[in-house]
DNA sequence: CCTTGGCACTCACCACACACGAGTGCCAGC
DNA sequence: GCTGGCACTCGTGTGTGGTGAGTGCCAAGG
């Protein structure tokens, strides 16, 4: 077990590398941290941490930076999250408030937590699984031909064509939504495969190619926008990552453009409370030299899809919780009052 | 003047320097080029070419690196528009078939842009302004409450929360819906305003103030969203830019972001045929050492909307020219066919 | 008039040596 | 268990000289 000292020893280490981006020696410190003891006796707590594999030296003769294992003691045990000031919730708060669709939200969103942490921003859309049906709607474009529109209580909208394997009248497509509608307005998605099962039983033999043909399109609609949509920003500050530049940077830029590995990064974050998943404890490789705290946000009580930031392992932790917790929240309370 | 070989001195150097990277001097043209004269005649013409401004040393006693306006003659006058070969066409048509919906065409045309260039993609979706209505739907969401959805004939959907001033009935709404698209359906976009502009007057007093704020919805989508949307790729490529990395890739990142930024350099291209714009010619600051190869495409032989790349202006522009006219060929068909 | 070989000059780049200093580990003493 | 002292390591910055690619200019030849 690691004396009180020490982990003060090391989340002075901490500190002082995120703010200097420098190895930290004792001397410095001592100086800058009243310690209370002399450089002598943090060499000696620094053998130890380095021993416990909380710290390393670059080379020989240079000073301290931490590892993994000691920012993930620093996330754990040693930092509390930041909390925004005041001047700051309100800040943004009027940036959000000025949203007027749920592209404009996220976007605004995404910006808004570049800004603030001043690294990548990634916001997932509220996902279609967790969300619930407003409404369904058929339109007939042509005689055998029908488009399907999905609304969410997000706001979100999606389309599909419908090719029917016969002609389709407008009652029957009149009929056809209503029940739809009646099933299933209001209901969860994940709910929604049991609840139109059998409705193509009560319809005409004529019809009832085409209404299986929209709902298996509807079914289909549903799995495959589970594959989430997502919006990501700031780049520009991976320019801020250090100086070894190219071989840091292009592996998450590449990391960034698949939208699956992100995806993938969010999902492995727990549903509730904060995440954050430091240097190789991302399963995806180009990402081993950053950090992901990420926490889910949704329009009531209940998460419907997260948001976080990518950013160097040597980040603000305190300061980069705070901001994501904040802007989670304010896009939760915008969400549920569209 | 400038006789036909200095010319073919700019573009050998041009073309050494696009494959190299470091300044080219007169001993090393002679030797890859076969040009027939001496190296102190290429180093007389060479100082010709600088004394008109089309190349320049970095520093003294090195070799000489082509200007924009270099590069301007380059492609102006020496260079061509490599074509691709049959087997990448056909990879292009192959690897864009399998595009589902809109969305997915222009995300696999910006993947493969990126791909074929190794450089930044940018593709903007089909311009609403262009296109023609589809179709338009009302769907009722409560009494006083209607969701307006326009479909393009490129296949994009826009809606619309519309708050009526009073209730609407299902047969005013039905109504509505019918004239609606009778008028506008199959027209263009910018038709659409006048085709619409006396509708209110043929319904009921009580009806008025819906169907007004329904239309005055109508014209408001088509100027908001005639701020078109676009999706970018290939960033990564960025990291190959040049060695004085961090000053250089920053704006141009920044730029990115800026959708703004990139619609305004995408609408100087002029509307048919490819545009080159060179380093300092694009009007952006942090792109003054990037060029922007953009063109044309569209479902007809109209141009619906724009795509290029944005590489540095050291880049291999016959090469560029050449993916981005084909698929911005091989993308109009398949809008074209959906 | 254009081309060519020759020649002196410039200057970025590299390798090497060297001094400096921050930082370390260890140890004896308090 | 803390502290001061001490010898040692080693990365970094600086200066120096050599090398070579590249240049501009010039006088001679087609």
């Amino acid at each position: 077990m690691l004396s009180e000292r020490r982990l003060e020893v090391l989340r002075a280490i901490v500190h002082d590398y995120v703010g200097t981006e420098e190895p930290v020696g004792s001397k410095a410190l001592t100086e800058r941290h009243h310690l209370g003891v002399s450089p002598a006796t943090v060499r000696n707590d620094m053998a130890a941490l380095e021993e416990e594999g909380f710290i390393a030296q670059p080379h020989t003769s240079a000073g301290r930076i931490p590892t993994d294992k000691g920012y993930r003691l620093f996330v754990d045990r040693l930092a509390g999250v930041k909390p925004m000031t005041p001047p700051e919730r309100r800040a943004i708060q009027n940036f959000l408030d000025g949203a007027v669709d749920l592209d404009d939200v996220v976007g605004r969103t995404v910006r808004l937590l570049a800004q603030l942490t001043r690294q990548v921003a990634v916001v997932q859309y509220p996902s279609l699984t967790r969300s619930t049906v407003r409404h369904v709607e058929l339109l007939s474009l042509a005689p055998a031909r029908l488009m399907l529109v999905l609304i969410t209580d997000t706001g979100r909208v999606e389309q599909r064509m419908v090719d029917c394997p016969a002609p389709f009248g407008e009652t029957s497509l009149a009929d056809l939504r209503a029940r739809l509608n009646s099933r299933v307005a209001g209901r969860r998605f994940s709910d929604v495969p049991q609840l139109v099962q059998d409705l193509a039983e009560s319809f005409d033999k004529d019809d009832r190619g085409t209404v299986t043909t929209v709902l298996s399109t509807l079914l289909e609609t549903l799995v495959e926008e589970t594959e989430e949509r997502l919006m990501i920003g700031g780049t520009a500050n991976l320019t801020r990552f250090g100086h070894d530049f190219p071989l840091t940077i292009r592996p998450v830029l590449e990391a960034l453009e698949e939208q699956v590995v992100l995806l993938k990064l969010l999902g492995e974050a727990t549903d509730s409370g904060m995440t954050v998943k430091i240097g190789h404890e991302n399963a995806h490789e180009g990402l081993s030299s950053t950090s992901v705290v990420s926490v889910g946000y949704g329009s009531g009580s209940e998460a419907v899809a997260k948001l976080g930031v990518v950013g160097p392992t040597r980040m603000d932790y305190p300061g980069t919780m705070g901001a994501v917790r904040a802007v989670a929240r304010y896009v939760g309370q915008i969400l549920a009052e569209s």
